[in-house]
DNA sequence: GATTAGGATCAAT
DNA sequence: ATTGATCCTAATC
C-alpha cells in the first residue's frame, strides 16, 4: 500500500458566494471529489489503486472520535433538524457542507460545529476548531451566534488512538468497500472514519437521485451509493467495454502528469505505522495504468460532475456578487480592499483595516503567509488561505481559455462587470493549447460546441458531454452557451432560439442526430463530429 | 415559460 | 451554393 499525504490541503478548493437570499457557508468541495474512496470505482482495490493518493499522514494529536450516530446538524429540536434538513436537501451545497462537516467530525453532532468555520476549509485542525467554538468565533450563521456549548461534547474527550488507525487500515486491506477516509489539514494531518456516510447521504438524497436520473436516464432510486458501487464492482468483474471516456473529469486529474503536484500529494513515510504496511512509490505509468482500470463505467461521475458544476457557479457568483476579476491579480485596490472584507465576514474575522490592505491585486498576491499574519493576526491565515484557493481557481478557469476572439473589441477596457468575467479575463499567451480552430470568426457552431466540451474545467457548467463515445452533450445553461456563441462570432444578439435553430440545421446535414429518447438540451453529433 | 421543430428570408462568404 | 443569423408559428414539455 502506497501512502500520500496531502499538504496545504485548501490550495484547490474554490472560493464561495454569497447568494441572495442568504450566505453560502465556506466548503471544500475539491475535498468532497477527493473523498469519494475510489477504492469504491469497480476493480476493487489493487496495489497502488487511485484510493491510494489521498492517504494522509496520522498524526495521533488531531485524530478524532471514532463514527458515531449522527444526532444533529444543527443548534435545534429533533423535529426542528428534520424540518431544517428537508428543507435544506435540495440544496446541493448544504448537502455538500454537511458533507464536508461529517467528514471533521466523524458521525458526531452533537454541537453545533459551524459549517461556516475555517475548518470547513481545512484550514484549522479539529482541535483549533473546538476551542473557536467555545469561543462562539464561529456561529451558526454569519448574522446569529446562538451557540451554546453542550454536556458531553464530542471535543472534549481525548482521540482515539493508534488501535483504532490500524483497524480501520486492516478493514481497507481486507474490503473492496472501504470505511477509511483520511484527510489532513495544512501540514498537520489527521485521520477519520465516516462510513462514506457523507457520500451515502448526499447519494440518498431525492433530489440529487432525481438529478442523477434526469441525467443519466438511469433511476437509482431507492438503493444507496454502495449497493451501486458493489453492483459495478461486479459488473466491472464481467467484460464489459470500458468506456474511455467514463469518469473524464477524475481521469484527466489523474492522468495529468502534474497532478501530484497540483493536489500536493507526496509519498510519506508510514513505518509509524508497523511493519505491516509496505513503502514504495508507485510507477507512474503502473498508477496510470490503474487509474485508467479504476476508471470502469460506475455511478460516480455524475455526482462528481454535479459538485464540480455547482463549484463553478460558485465562482460565477462570487466573481459577480464581488463584481471583481476572477484573477487576483488583476484586482484594484478596491477590488482588493472588497475581497478582503468578504473573506473576513465570511470567516467571523475581524473587520479589517483599509489602510492595511491598501494594494493592487498583485501585490497581494505576492504577500507571504507572514505578511498576512501581520496585518491580521487573527484571520491572517485564513486570508492567505483564501486567497491561495483564489489564485488555483482563476489558474484552473484559464486551464479552459483556448481562444480568444480575433478582433480586441471595445469590451476590453470598458470596466464590463459582466457575470462571465472568466471569458473576459485577458489571455496570457498561451502557447500550450492546441491551434486548432482557433481563429474566431470561422468556427462553425460545431466545431465551437466541442470545444467547449472539450475544457469542462472552464465550461463543464454551462456544456458537458453526457456520453462522449456516443458523442452525446447537453447543454447544461442555454443562456450562457449561447452568449459565448455570440461573444465568438461577435454576434451580441445571439441566443439560445438561434443557436438551437442552427443546431437543427445540422439533422439535415447529418452533423447532428436527434437523441433516441428526447431529452431536453440533449443533443448528439453523427459519427465523424463526434471523434 | 422554456424548449423543440422547422419554414422563410437575408447577409456574408 | 453554403452557412448561419434572424424572425416566425406551432407544438410540446
Amino acid at each position: 500500500m502506497v501512502l500520500y499525504t496531502r499538504i496545504a490541503e485548501a490550495d484547490e478548493t474554490m472560493p464561495q458566494t454569497v447568494p441572495s437570499a442568504g450566505f453560502t457557508p465556506p466548503c471544500d468541495y475539491s475535498n468532497f471529489a477527493d473523498n469519494f474512496d475510489l477504492s469504491l470505482l469497480p476493480g476493487g482495490d489493487p496495489p497502488n489503486s487511485p484510493s491510494t493518493l489521498f492517504y494522509s499522514q496520522y498524526d495521533s494529536e488531531k485524530l478524532p472520535q471514532q463514527p458515531k450516530i449522527v444526532t444533529s446538524f444543527y443548534p435545534s429540536s429533533p423535529s426542528e433538524q428534520e424540518a431544517e434538513l428537508e428543507q435544506l436537501a435540495p440544496d446541493f451545497q448544504t448537502l455538500l457542507v454537511a458533507n464536508d462537516a461529517k467528514k471533521y467530525y466523524g458521525n458526531i453532532y452533537l454541537d453545533v460545529p459551524s459549517p461556516y468555520s475555517p475548518i470547513s476549509q481545512g484550514l484549522l485542525s479539529p482541535n483549533d476548531q473546538f476551542t473557536s467554538y467555545r469561543d462562539n468565533l464561529y456561529p451558526s450563521s454569519p448574522e446569529q451566534s446562538t451557540y451554546t456549548p453542550s454536556p458531553g461534547s464530542v471535543y472534549s474527550t481525548s482521540p482515539c488512538g493508534e488501535d483504532y488507525l490500524q483497524n480501520q487500515y486492516i478493514k481497507k486491506e481486507n474490503s473492496t468497500i472501504s470505511n477509511f477516509s483520511p484527510f489532513n489539514v495544512k501540514e498537520e494531518s489527521f485521520l477519520l472514519s465516516t462510513e462514506h456516510s457523507d457520500v451515502l447521504s448526499l447519494f440518498d438524497s431525492v433530489e440529487i437521485q432525481k438529478r442523477i436520473k434526469e441525467e443519466t436516464e438511469e433511476d437509482f432510486s431507492g438503493r444507496t451509493l454502495r449497493e451501486l458501487l458493489e453492483k459495478d464492482t461486479q459488473d466491472a468483474g464481467r467484460t464489459v467495454p470500458q468506456q474511455p471516456e467514463d469518469h473524464r473529469l477524475l481521469r484527466e486529474a489523474l492522468r495529468d502528469t502534474s497532478f501530484q503536484k497540483k493536489f500536493n500529494i507526496k509519498p510519506i513515510d508510514f513505518g509509524f505505522l508497523g511493519g505491516d504496511v509496505k513503502m514504495e512509490e508507485p510507477e507512474q505509468d503502473d498508477l496510470m495504468r490503474t487509474c485508467n482500470e479504476e476508471m470502469a463505467k460506475g455511478s460516480i461521475e455524475p455526482v462528481l460532475n454535479m459538485a464540480i458544476e455547482q463549484m463553478r457557479k460558485d465562482v460565477d457568483n462570487t466573481c459577480a456578487t464581488l463584481g471583481i476579476s476572477a484573477d487576483p491579480s488583476q484586482w484594484d485596490p478596491t477590488n482588493v480592499l472588497s475581497w478582503i472584507r468578504w473573506t473576513s465576514r465570511q470567516f467571523s474575522l475581524p473587520e479589517p483595516l483599509s489602510d492595511q490592505w491598501d494594494m493592487a491585486g498583485s501585490s497581494l498576491i505576492a504577500l507571504t503567509e507572514e505578511d498576512f499574519t501581520s496585518r491580521s493576526p487573527q484571520g491572517g491565515m485564513i486570508l492567505h488561505a483564501q486567497l491561495e484557493i483564489w489564485k488555483a481557481a482563476y489558474s484552473e478557469e484559464d486551464l479552459g481559455i483556448q481562444w480568444r476572439p480575433e478582433t480586441t473589441s471595445s469590451n476590453a477596457s470598458s470596466g464590463d462587470l459582466s457575470d462571465d468575467e472568466e471569458e473576459d479575463v485577458p489571455c496570457p499567451a498561451d502557447p500550450a493549447k492546441p491551434t486548432t480552430s482557433r481563429s474566431g470568426s470561422h468556427i462553425h457552431l460545431w466545431q465551437f460546441l466541442k470545444e467547449l466540451l472539450a475544457s469542462p474545467q472552464a465550461h463543464g457548467s454551462c456544456i458537458r458531454w453526457i456520453d462522449r463515445t456516443r458523442g452525446i452533450f447537453k447543454i447544461e445553461d442555454s443562456v450562457k452557451v449561447a452568449r459565448l456563441w455570440g461573444k465568438r462570432k461577435n454576434r451580441p444578439a445571439m441566443n439560445y432560439d438561434k443557436l438551437s435553430r442552427s443546431i437543427r440545421q445540422y439533422y439535415k446535414k447529418g452533423i447532428m442526430k436527434k437523441t433516441e429518447r428526447s431529452q431536453r438540451l440533449v443533443y448528439q453529433f453523427c459519427h465523424p463530429y463526434c471523434l
